[in-house]
DNA sequence: ACAAAAGCCGATTGACGATCGGTTTTAGGT
DNA sequence: ACCTAAAACCGATCGTCAATCGGCTTTTGT
């Protein structure tokens, strides 16, 4: 799912946990890049069809929001990479981590170190 | 890095840990997609352009083989994910772990509770 | 039913990968 | 040094897709 730059911007910012329609978007983003609204509307119509963006008719206008969140969205296109380079998933992750590691917080770690306790247990669990 | 569908397929010959000139490669692809010498050699070329394959002329032809290793690329890739989606790199990692989750072998989870302890061993050392 | 507001359609432009014909360069033998 | 074949390089075309925007159609509230 490889996405052009203003379709990444309009993202981002629906992942703020706005809902908004487009020329609330167009009103945001006129300051910052100038355009239309028309750029604006065509983009929020191929998001949607991508289904990266939810809408709902709302009085004469479409409603936006995001369909999913970044955390989602940013694991799709992890799962892509492994497909598209038939990488396992073990090595994936190990190449995530690798990459990194040095960036994590203290915090971060334990969040992980839990995800990893939450997988062995299910894993037991499974087997008994 | 977004890579067209001959380029990857070629990326991932070369990651079998193959050397060989343009001509070795077509060899390989001719059987399974056709297409001429040509097209082979100018995407060697522009993944040699991409920094992703090395060469070093031998004879009168080019020997390609892979600048940088399946794990190494894949983790590249996150990276820009990362930065594309400005998520910060714990949020990235987990977004990760939570999309493989399941598919992980034992022997995967061990190898990344290993990376996790060398990080935390790290982090320690640094603070002495 | 009628205007205004919004959505939808179609055309154009700009990247970029794939493709391949044609030209230039070069390595290796004479 | 000079040919010649092999390989590299160049340039043009095609297909796809995001960005852009004008203009037509539909919808909605009065």
């Amino acid at each position: 799912m490889q996405l052009g730059e203003l379709e990444k911007q309009v993202l981002q910012y629906f992942w703020k946990g706005r809902t908004a329609d487009a020329k609330s978007v167009y009103a945001h983003f006129e300051k910052q890049r100038g355009g239309t609204l028309n750029t604006i509307q065509s983009t929020l119509d191929r998001l949607f069809k991508k289904g990266l963006l939810s809408r709902e008719k709302q009085g004469h206008a479409f409603q936006y929001s995001a369909a999913m969140d970044r955390q989602a969205f940013i694991a799709k296109l992890i799962e892509e990479i492994g497909e598209d380079y038939s990488a396992d998933p073990g090595s994936t992750l190990i190449a995530a981590f690798s990459t990194f590691s040095e960036k994590l917080s203290d915090d971060q770690v334990s969040a992980l170190e839990k995800l990893i306790e939450a997988r062995r247990a299910a894993d037991s669990e499974s087997s008994c």
